[in-house]
DNA sequence: GTGAAAGCGCTAACAC
DNA sequence: GTGTTAGCGCTTTCAC
């Protein structure tokens, strides 16, 4: 039944409501025959403690946002899998709202803006527009930790993975690959965002560490984060005359793009041009061939995510911190692993079968820095 | 600042508490000078009105569930973006409290009997594991609607599209490109799906429709609803001997699955064999070949499930309502269209640029039924 | 070990 | 037009 109220059940039983309270929140003293009878009464009433009340008395509301571009992005949809698990997970048993922000800067403004205060304990944000000033200011006193290589200010929590160093480390393998030609897709055409800027420094360093000279005709920028725009991208550089032997793509959705692109003109796949993206999300398994990709690792990502908001809604009031978790390579068929390559290697080819989840195809591991 | 209350502006605006709260509400017995005074001293103390509190006095808390299996399958973390936009919409503004089940009865069970009531004002729910008795039993109060073709007992309100209809559909379309031996693939191993289920019924008409016959050999299925094991399925089946022209699929995860086992094998798609999945997912128009598939209209299912939740939750009481939403075939180079194929054909093979979104690849289109 | 009562921040019916 | 006040359902001191 609804509408069964703490005091409804006090009534029905003949005790008071701090008696009932008590049992529902299992105090220990309480004695037995009386817990029982107000079990019982629960029982018969089919009382459940209302939320709202409940959250009103106590100020905690047991709800965290979760803010990003667009669920549909795979990366972001496995994000907030792995989150709202470990948020369930967490002694509060946090719930997870979601919020869109369309990766626009109104969407992120009016994301931080709410008009009302005190729905959600804190927030998991990744920005990618805002500048961090901006993000500083608007935040206010909602408790926030910032995902990912987007801006960032000072004064706020962050945790991401290395992006340069996983561009050069992914790099450096289609390097030891023998591949020369080793062009980076995806990034946009004009406005570079912080993530695309950061994977094409990692990308050059990359290059120069093997000595690969850098070639601005290498660089191929596409429309908009989207396959369908890197297939495009891709098949028109290589209409042009543009020649490479290996791909290093911005992220998974342009992998899978020039996958498509590199299909369509009968080139081989690792053979001809060899291709890396970025997220290992899971068709990343079943593409064909399927691809490697840089694996950060979401669940690291979450966990000390939520360990620092659940901080943070306790009170915690320093400075910001900046954390960096790890990310591997997962080796696929699109750039297998090969003895030439540094670090522990793995071949993960054609294990349509691998437990991308776990990485276990991955390989070149980079362990988690303070 | 944190922790400004209403109470907190009348004072320093020297009026009532009902007058903040009526400029607040922008209610039109306010003066304007003594708006002005009041806006004036929100702005000054930095006021946000408390979520919780305004809950508590109204019993609304803007919230609404929506419970799926994993927002990892695309088909859910497409139709999240659909809900929580199309909610955000809504005269009340629903925001959207995510919330998977795993595709298990515990997990659909844990959804319905959450300990705290009042969380949210109601749910969207797609079950698939619960039976409909269950269904009917565990809700209790909760105002609800049910997504999608599982189990939904007569007194709660459900959106689908007609699953045996599409299937039809798409396998007439599979016939009339010319493939006799046409296999579906991607149920379950043992324990059919209600959604595999109608899919197996509507293929079947289908070929039945087109005079062909209906032989066991060509059910392909698969250890679990994931495109690697619908590889593994489609390999073996293929190495084991069986042939077919056509492949009717259940999902995208299976199709996209079935392109990879082909690809391996050397086989042309769509020469030596058809394809047709469902669900439509992004993905379809970059895959080599892209993917056509039942395209069902999530963005009318979304309308109409919030619109009769909304009605729910204004206290509607009747008993419950089936809708029918519809869906088209989108077409790609997997199965393109031709010629013999019945109603208004439009080819979008080939189009990687297609508006996947906007279901301008479709054709086929089947309207809404009441 | 149990009970009484004062809020948590806001809304809305009712009075002025 | 504006102010008063009684809740919304629960938690939580503080007495008993």
């Amino acid at each position: 039944m609804a509408g069964v109220r703490l005091q409804d059940v006090a009534e029905h039983a003949g005790v008071s409501m701090k008696t009932v309270s008590n049992v529902v929140h299992a105090h220990p003293n309480v004695s037995a025959p009386m817990r029982e009878r107000v079990q019982r009464a629960i029982d018969e009433l089919g009382y459940r403690p209302n939320a709202i009340g409940r959250r009103l008395a106590t100020g905690r509301t047991g709800l965290i946002a979760l803010a990003f571009a667009d669920v549909r992005l795979p990366y972001f949809s496995e994000l907030a899998n792995v989150v709202s698990k470990a948020a369930a997970a967490t002694g509060s048993g946090y719930r997870v709202l979601l919020e869109e922000t369309e990766g626009t800067i109104e969407g992120e403004r009016a994301v931080l803006s709410a008009s009302e205060a005190g729905l959600v304990d804190g927030m998991l944000l990744q920005p990618s527009q805002m500048s961090s000033r901006e993000i500083a200011e608007r935040h206010g006193d909602l408790p926030m930790v910032l995902l990912g290589e987007g801006p960032a200010p000072l004064s706020v929590d962050r945790v991401m993975i290395d992006n340069v160093a996983a561009a050069t480390v992914a790099t450096e393998h289609l390097a030891d690959l023998g591949r020369t030609r080793i062009a980076f897709v995806g990034h946009e055409n004009e406005g570079l965002s912080w993530t695309s800027r950061q994977r094409i420094v990692g990308y050059q360093q990359g290059l120069e560490s093997r000595g690969l000279p850098v070639e601005h005709d290498l660089l191929i920028p596409t429309g908009a984060i989207a396959s369908d725009e890197a297939a495009r991208a891709v098949g028109e550089a290589i209409d042009r005359g543009i020649r490479f032997d290996a791909l290093m793509c911005r992220d998974d959705l342009a992998a899978i793009g020039a996958l498509r692109a590199l299909h369509e003109r009968g080139i081989s796949i690792p053979d001809d041009v060899a291709v890396i993206g970025w997220d290992n999300i899971a068709f990343d398994a079943t593409t064909f061939p399927s691809l490697s990709s840089v694996s950060p690792n979401t669940h690291e990502l979450a966990r000390v995510a939520l360990e620092m908001l659940a901080e943070r809604i306790d009170g915690y009031d320093g400075i910001g911190r900046h954390r960096l978790v790890d990310f591997e390579l997962a080796l696929r068929e699109s750039a297998p692993g090969s003895l030439q390559a540094s670090g522990a290697t793995s071949d993960a080819a054609s294990d349509v079968d691998a437990d991308v989840d776990a990485g276990a195809s991955g390989s070149l591991s980079h362990s988690l820095s303070a």
